[in-house]
DNA sequence: CTGTAATTACAACGATCGTTGAATATAACG
DNA sequence: CGTTATATTCAACGATCGTTGTAATTACAG
């Protein structure tokens, strides 16, 4: 409502920079989890304060503002997926089926354990970012997706799958791997594992020829 | 936080019903838009006050709170949604597949071109509901996964659909219609009678046999 | 017309929110 | 050691939030 600065945070130590950074990520990680919990506009900056330890004052030594936690914390979430793509070798793999069913595996287990109430947080507090924010967090989503097309359309290409619109089924593909932190109230019968082979038994039936 | 009273509003007018539900009716419409733009916890009973024309004060003479309001909001939404099923003749159509893709388009329309942000409020904001309230909800929800579950295990038994698990497939259909209101930012490129094709056919290559 | 119930008009409460500045202590460097 | 940069300690601000009670008014019943 008042500045719309930049994301970065204000102070930039030049010498010790481990320390700031870690002080920062423990915010990120306390915020993070009090915003799964509760909600984002639910939290205070006080209940922040008290998680980390850090006197509510001192906050705003590491973080420029409540946005700003936001915003971190959803940088580090989708850090691990954005990995997996680049980092780790899938878009190498040659075989559509397999690089397919190690994408969505991959991305599963990407966030660890966390990506369950993750992904809930980004759908359900996208609205409290400011949109230029939004629209950068968005993009990072966007990249996977993008990663998901090229492999159905390799596929497509080889005419294993039979996809009508790639980009469709590429955005139906990522938004299923969130069923579970979604809809978490109606399927408390299934542990991770079950999941995956499900999702990936579901994908393969829905793209393949 | 402080009372966790019954869901009903407090006063229950005995005469002149009418004009009673059609001002709450009134304040119900006018905060779901709002809750829709700008989220739950970030409108005011004063933004609603206003929207409506009438005096905060008077708000707590026809709903009993904010969480109130949430609640009958999330009970008018859904209301269509049952309807489709109990009301028109969707459980009385005989072939499996004419009367899933009837059912799929039927909850595509049901709240008219409302559906769109309307899944996503319940999505963003069922954090913000006491837990009775929510599994109330949800409940209602679990009534239309059941009828789209029933469908599938008559086709399932006639040997037209071929799902491992249907309560899974059940919620991975439901949970589907609500891709565009919740991805809209990747998908911009259909209309709505494009996506219900789309979605049909998606839905059904997942599970015919 | 009279009495009763339904609706409106009206202001103020305590609580909590996000945010800020200055003075002091600690650690790193020459 | 002395200087400089980094980190911690501390209290108070204005703003907005959700909520409440009573008295005056209107609409209807007999």
């Amino acid at each position: 409502m008042k500045k719309e600065a930049a994301p970065k945070t204000e102070a930039t130590p030049k010498r010790n920079k481990d320390l700031f950074y870690k002080r920062q990520m423990q915010i990120i990680k306390k915020a993070t989890h009090l915003f799964m919990k509760k909600g984002y506009a639910q939290t205070s900056m006080r209940e922040i304060a008290k998680a980390t330890g850090i006197d509510i004052r001192n906050l705003y030594y590491f973080i420029k503002n409540k946005e700003d936690i936001l915003f971190l914390v959803f940088d580090m979430l989708h850090k691990p997926e954005l990995e997996l793509f680049e980092k780790q070798g899938i878009m190498d793999i040659d075989d559509p089926i397999a690089q397919l069913s190690a994408a969505i595996r991959g991305l599963l287990d990407a966030g660890g354990r966390n990506l369950d109430d993750e992904v809930l947080l980004l759908y359900r507090e996208s609205k409290s970012l400011p949109k230029r924010l939004l629209k950068n967090i968005l993009a990072r989503e966007s990249e996977v997706v993008s990663h998901i097309e090229t492999i159905l359309k390799k596929g497509k290409a080889r005419k294993i799958f039979a996809v009508e619109d790639t980009s469709y089924t590429a955005n139906l593909i990522v938004y299923q791997l969130c069923v579970y932190p979604l809809r978490h109230w109606n399927m408390k019968e299934y542990n991770r594992e079950e999941l995956s082979d499900l999702m990936v038994k579901h994908v393969l039936k829905m793209v393949l020829a």
